[in-house]
DNA sequence: TGAATTTCTTAATCTAGGTTAAGGAGAACC
DNA sequence: GGTTCTCCTTAACCTAGATTAAGAAATTCA
């Protein structure tokens, strides 16, 4: 049922049968249909969400009143917005599925419990969201450091499957720039080089 | 010696005296001259660095060759370049005192050993980061959904004594543009209000 | 399968913020 | 107590990318 995510936190730690039992005794698995949403603007987050399968979007609304998409969360990636999950107040962000997707979802007032008896998962989620941490310091480098469209050049040479996995328009909100824009930019000669092999996450 | 740093432990797990002990044997106290370097581009990062006195930043240096902060660190926040650390590659940042600094370091390696003896770390350790995470998310919000006038001003409101601990143009970078446009903005009416209260750290 | 909805493209026009250049003023240094 | 750095300001000009407005392709789903 939860392989995938036992597959995981094995990647980190070592788990007794009994506490990776516990763990599956935690969670609960939800299908998400495409467009649907885990979690809106104006709600308070209350779990942690493990994507087993499909696709995830991050994003809230500008002043503008224009989405703009802070992260995406594919297959073995865990989701949510810690800072109303922290705060326990409402969050400014939506958690949508960009395709029909399959979460495990861990409940936030379970994990509390969950974490007190099987300590190595302290160790795991520790583990996980350094390489969080580490993830978005890069990604920082990249917004900053680059132009628009030496943003997408790299990161369309990075993860040539994820970009043919989501709608345009959502690439373009996560990067940073306008739909119109990366248009303009895959109509220039180079724009998009027909690559086939590299990494499929971001 | 590292009580600043035992209280902040002590403000999300509790240690016992000899796990205390174990902490505080496992760090060293660094004092840091302005303009000195943590870590500099080209280095691989070896340790965990937790403010007890001043200001450090960090940051980048563009293609086009220009500093880009990308956070700031103030007493009692733990700072370093996760993504070095964790790949122990050579990092793209540099680690700088603003001010005279003290911090306490915590050597990567010493690290892994000392979180095995104290477990309580773990838990301390991925509280911490939940919160850098929640920070780093909101800091998001803020860059893609203000303009730069909007975002100078969200800051100074909100954080009116740090404004005046570090030069603008150090501001300016955090904030994503140059210190030309800062004064730009500063010049225009009610452009830098005389505010007095209000947090102190970003 | 065909209408409705989503997504993508093109092109003209506009603007927030960058760049360049120069001067001024405070702080540190000798 | 002057000279050298650092930092801040102003102003003219410039550009990357946004906006607006159609229309053209794809998808989706009944």
């Amino acid at each position: 049922m939860y392989t995938a995510l036992l597959a995981h936190i094995a990647r980190y730690v070592a788990l007794t049968s009994a506490e990776a039992q516990l763990v599956g005794d935690n969670l609960t698995l939800q299908t998400v249909p495409r467009k649907a949403y885990l979690l809106a603007a104006g709600q308070t987050c209350t779990a942690n969400y493990f994507v087993l399968q499909g696709c995830l979007r991050m994003y809230f609304i500008t002043e503008k009143g224009a989405e703009q998409i802070t992260r995406f969360a594919l297959e073995n990636w865990w989701i949510t917005d810690q800072s109303s999950l922290l705060s326990q107040r409402p969050s400014e962000f939506f958690i949508q599925a960009v395709e029909p997707t399959t979460v495990a979802v861990l409940d936030y007032a379970r994990q509390e419990e969950l974490l007190a008896r099987v300590p190595a998962l302290e160790r795991y989620f520790r583990l996980v969201l350094q390489r969080v941490v580490a993830a978005d310091q890069m990604r920082f480098v990249y917004q900053f450091g680059l132009s628009a469209e030496e943003r997408y050049h790299h990161f369309s040479t990075a993860f040539p499957g994820f970009v043919q996995r989501v709608p345009q328009y959502m690439l373009a909100s996560y990067l940073g720039f306008t739909p119109e824009f990366l248009s303009k930019i895959r109509a220039r000669p180079g724009g998009h080089p027909a690559g086939k092999a590299g990494r499929h996450e971001p």
